[in-house]
RNA sequence: GGUCCCAUCGACUAAUGGUUAGGUCACCACCCUUUCAAGGUGGCGGUACGGGUUCGAAUCCCGUUGGGACUACCA
């Protein structure tokens, strides 16, 4: 039997990080097997319905490649692929399940089953549904049943767990789990608005889409007993399970927003590379070696193995992917600088700074080894397109007495300069510092603030090579008539715009 | 509270009974150097604890402790 895996969100917002590592360890075992990797929205809770939702699923999956065989878009012979679109399908198997006997009608209000589970809390026992005590077909009876369904009263339909046994599975993951009967509620499986469960649907759907692996999070461990009691139900035969350890905030607790940005959107928007992301999520609750970091999709598609798959959870570690992407923005720079042209430029205008691809190219190549993240171009290098701010920390530990004469010499020096290139620069202000025995150090520092206005620059011959003699010698004029202004705020924290000349 | 799951450096992990317990991130130091990075070299740091089984345990078993998930007519 060929494999086939799904992916089954609730449309009830973005996609989460989460989730996105667990369409990604679907995606990889589907393509490893050869199989099909199925996109199923699960949309039966109509209050939590987040419009958008399932355009930002769709857009995030294709974002990080992985794009579903089958979908709601993309067809395919099993669907609809929308839940709230089969609950004919639904019903009818509840309906199915209860005459056989495997589920029973029930009457209760939610005040009623708060009233009982309070009961239950009082006496210091597990709160459960109580069949012989509250209103339901067996409490009931078959006819007072039948006539409540006959009046149109709400019911629900839930299912009849066994009084005594176990129910055994296998998880690839986890191994052999038994659960007693004794421990399992009476799950609603259809709701009183018609509408199935999660646990009814999810069954259902698998079945009716010959799904053979269903892998999805470790929070699906605990109710999955009540799914293989519905497979036997119905006479099915159950697919292999996999649950994923979760992933965690730093204080070990489930990925939340609390920590930080969990919406697949969130790092699309910081500039993250998808193939960054994919490969470090990836490594988180899995790993082929532990001896490599890089690896690209088909790579990964490769290695993947569920036997691989650990079982602890996994904290994520914002730092360990700014490294990733960093390495992939490395790679990026050597192999495809226009991808990262064209990817800036748009966050340039938006500043209003305009300039040529060829130049916003030879930036990125300047300062990428310094920066994590394509954008951070922006804050990082802001100077390669309009005249710095001067940090006055900075000024004050690099200015002094004779620093203006330095400058004025220096300027001289650069102006004539030629060709104009960062070797012929280098050397020149080297033979200036020799025969002047200044420390290079110094030169460099006063240039930087000219020039950029910060501590923190990419590599200072570079950086006037790229912005030219004429920029830079007027860079130097603005510093230079911008002094008695630096000099007479020392106390102020703000930064002194560099003077027009 | 109950049920279930889990447990190797701060984080991600490798080692499926025999290794000085390995790698990556982070951190520290040094080298390189005009700043900061990148890169290179080195370092710090771990099998939660207690019992077994075994010639030999991170690895198998039991217990303890700790953490997590679940406990809805949400998924």
């Amino acid at each position: 039997m060929s494999v086939r895996v799904r992916f089954a969100p609730s449309p009830t917002g973005y996609l989460h990080i989460g989730g996105l590592r667990t369409a990604l360890y679907n995606f990889l075992f589907a393509r490893h097997h050869g199989g099909r990797f199925v996109l199923r929205i699960e949309d039966t809770d109509r209050t939590r319905y987040v419009p958008g939702s399932v355009e930002d699923i769709l857009a995030s999956l294709r974002w990080a490649g992985l794009e579903p065989d089958e979908s709601p878009v993309h067809g395919g012979q099993y669907g609809p692929y929308v839940q709230s679109e089969r609950t004919e399908i639904y019903r009818h198997h509840a309906a199915m399940l209860v005459e056989r006997g495997m589920a029973y009608y029930a009457f209760d209000t939610p005040d009623e089953l708060e009233r009982m589970r309070q009961r239950q809390q009082a006496a210091g026992i597990a709160p459960r549904y109580d069949r012989s005590a509250m209103r339901n077909q067996f409490t009931l009876g078959e006819d007072e049943t039948a006539r409540l369904l006959a009046a149109g009263q709400p019911a629900t339909i839930r299912l009849k767990v066994p009084l005594h046994g176990d129910v055994k599975f296998h998880d690839a993951i986890r191994g052999a789990i038994v659960v007693p009967y004794k421990d399992i509620d009476d799950q609603v499986l259809l709701k009183s608005d018609g509408f199935p469960t999660y646990h009814l649907a999810n069954v259902v759907d698998d079945h009716l889409m010959a799904i053979t692996h269903v892998i999805r999070g470790e929070e699906w461990l605990p109710s999955t007993p009540k799914h293989v009691l519905l497979y036997e139900a119905f006479g099915w035969t159950p697919p292999q399970f996999a649950h994923l350890p979760l992933l965690l905030n730093p204080d070990r607790s489930k990925l939340s927003k609390r920590h930080g940005d969990v919406a697949v959107r969130d790092y699309i928007a910081k500039g993250y590379f998808p193939e960054a992301l994919v490969n470090f999520i990836a490594l988180l609750g899995w790993n082929p070696s532990g001896d490599r970091e890089l690896y690209t999709l088909d790579e990964l598609i490769e290695a993947f193995s569920l036997e691989d798959v650990n079982k602890a959870g996994a904290v994520f570690d914002l730092a360990k992917l700014d490294w990733m992407n960093a390495q992939y923005l490395h790679r990026r720079v050597q192999t495809d600088l226009g991808s990262l042209i064209q990817q800036l430029r748009p966050l340039l205008s938006e500043r209003g700074w305009n300039a040529s691809d060829d130049y916003i190219g030879r930036v990125i190549v300047l300062v990428h080894e310094r920066i994590h993240r394509l954008p951070e171009v922006v804050e990082f290098a802001d100077y390669m397109f309009v005249p710095p701010r001067y940090d006055e920390e900075f000024f004050r530990t690099v200015w002094d007495d004779q620093s203006e004469t330095l400058l004025r010499n220096l300027s001289s020096v650069i102006e004539t300069t030629d060709p104009f290139t960062a070797e012929e620069l280098h050397r020149r202000l080297n033979q200036f510092a020799a025969e002047k025995s200044i420390p290079f150090r110094r030169i460099g520092n006063l240039l930087r603030l000219a020039v950029t206005g910060k501590r923190v620059g990419a590599g200072m011959m570079d950086t006037i090579a790229l912005l030219g003699k004429d920029e830079t010698l007027r860079r130097i004029a603005s510093l230079l008539s911008s002094v008695a202004t630096l000099q007479g705020s020392p106390a102020s924290d703000s930064d002194v715009e560099a003077q027009p000349s």
